[in-house]
DNA sequence: CAGAAAATATAACATGCGTTGGAGTATTGA
DNA sequence: TCAATACTCCAACGCATGTTATATTTTCTG
């Protein structure tokens, strides 16, 4: 139930069932937050890190202008801030998009974990730059692709991602967002959204209603937006898994 | 004269001599590399982690239309990849822009100074989060920035990030790119940056010859895209500097 | 269950940026 | 020094996406 981030972990390399124990037992006191709230708010030195055991979560930024952009997408088994141990102040927000249960890790127990626990520090750091891959697709998709190909990928994304840590079928997952959710994501207005969602329908490449997404044939909607996976590093080389001697560390003294 | 490094490291935290003297030595073998040439290539699976000294150094990706389009950009004093040691595979590739002067350091250098000297692990950590904060601002600027904008932020944040190793002053700096160079950084073709450019001048925001870039008015061009430069995090409190009883270690087994 | 509020859907029009093509102007190299 | 090559600049046109406005449907709330 809350395995979803000893399940995302696992793909980085082999934890061991004592590690497996110690994150099941950072996960117990979870709560419950109601959509649209903010966990950190740009300015703040916060205490925790926060761990995602159900919905979406996201990392936003205000311009000038007003106008909110989505810069990352975080489901179960993501840490939100795990930086927040070394930079001064947090330059963005951390919001909920939906209802969420979310665990609040003081930094005091991600120190112990990845002091005692050397496979969970790699795993950790695995992870923050999966996630900087991810923000560098991001870019590369705002940038070169066109609206219906940029959300196509990022249907593809989730769907992967979803995957990963069992929240997806095989054709399918639960998509709980508002056009003006996936306008802010894919730097797009919510009209275009709508046009751009219509054209995907038109095509038969999705069907997305009652805030279920389905891929009727994953393959062409991957060929259609040119997904390559590679990024999301989840099938990581056995080779280097086995020679691998690194540890990491990120202690207190 | 190599010391852009200590001097980029520094704004992290209090190195201590002994720091710096590690960082110097490091720092003495390096290779002259021509312009326009990949350091690593995506897919490789690299040894050597690369320090910039002199030029410019672009991370990028090449979309399946063709299209290059550059994630990041490295200066003087800046780490290259990182993150080689944990990710199995590059999904990215690296090469100049300019002439360069680089150092190849081994991972295995890079393992011992993050195992023998916290205060440089800290450090290094540091710089790998403000460079994922520099990918959020450039997001968010495609997102949702116009052309003129985006193109003066960028021309603010090279301004500070200039300075910062001491390599620009206080009203601009050497700027040795092409058109399509900026075009590729920005999301834009060649044509809409030249026009862009044209635009910035006819505003006399900047005076852009000889690949030279000046600013008459830096808080006029400032204030005339938004520039906000808390995500460089260029000014720790000192308070957070003080107190901060934090040391990472990367270290091997 | 009813009424309010939010989210979706479309249409008409405006515009920023891409595209193509070509002319000038530096830079480079033999 | 001259030719070759790259880069800069400019113009005309088209299209993807933004903007504004309104109707319709769904979801929320008492």
């Amino acid at each position: 139930m809350f395995d979803t981030l000893i399940r995302k972990l696992s793909i980085a390399g082999g934890l061991t069932e004592g590690d497996h124990e110690m994150l099941r037992r950072v996960s117990v006191r979870s709560r419950q937050v109601p959509a649209r709230q903010d966990l950190t708010t740009e300015g703040d030195r916060p205490e925790n890190v926060h761990l995602v055991l159900s919905g979406f979560v996201c990392r936003y930024k205000i311009l000038p202008r007003g106008q909110r952009h989505i810069t990352a997408l975080m489901v179960p088994g993501d840490l939100c801030d795990l930086h927040v141990a070394i930079l001064d102040e947090m330059d963005h927000s951390i919001a909920t998009l939906t209802p969420c249960t979310v665990v609040a890790i003081p930094r005091s127990t991600i120190r112990d974990l990845t002091e005692n626990r050397p496979r969970i520090a790699h795993a950790l750091w695995w992870a923050t730059l999966v996630d900087e891959a991810v923000l560098r697709e991001w870019l590369v998709g705002l940038a070169g692709r066109e609206a219906p190909e940029r959300m196509a990928h990022l249907f593809c994304e989730l769907l992967l991602r979803m995957q990963a840590v069992g929240l997806a079928e095989e054709d399918g997952y639960a998509l709980p967002f508002t056009q003006i959710d996936l306008a802010d994501m894919l730097g797009l207005t919510p009209v275009h959204v709508n046009r751009t969602l219509q054209h995907l329908r038109s095509e038969d490449l999705i069907v997305l209603k009652k805030r279920r997404l389905e891929i009727p044939d994953a393959a062409r909607l991957k060929a259609f937006c040119g997904f390559d996976p590679t990024y999301l590093h989840h099938t990581p080389r056995t080779k280097n898994l086995n020679s691998n001697q690194h540890k990491l560390q990120i202690s207190a003294s």
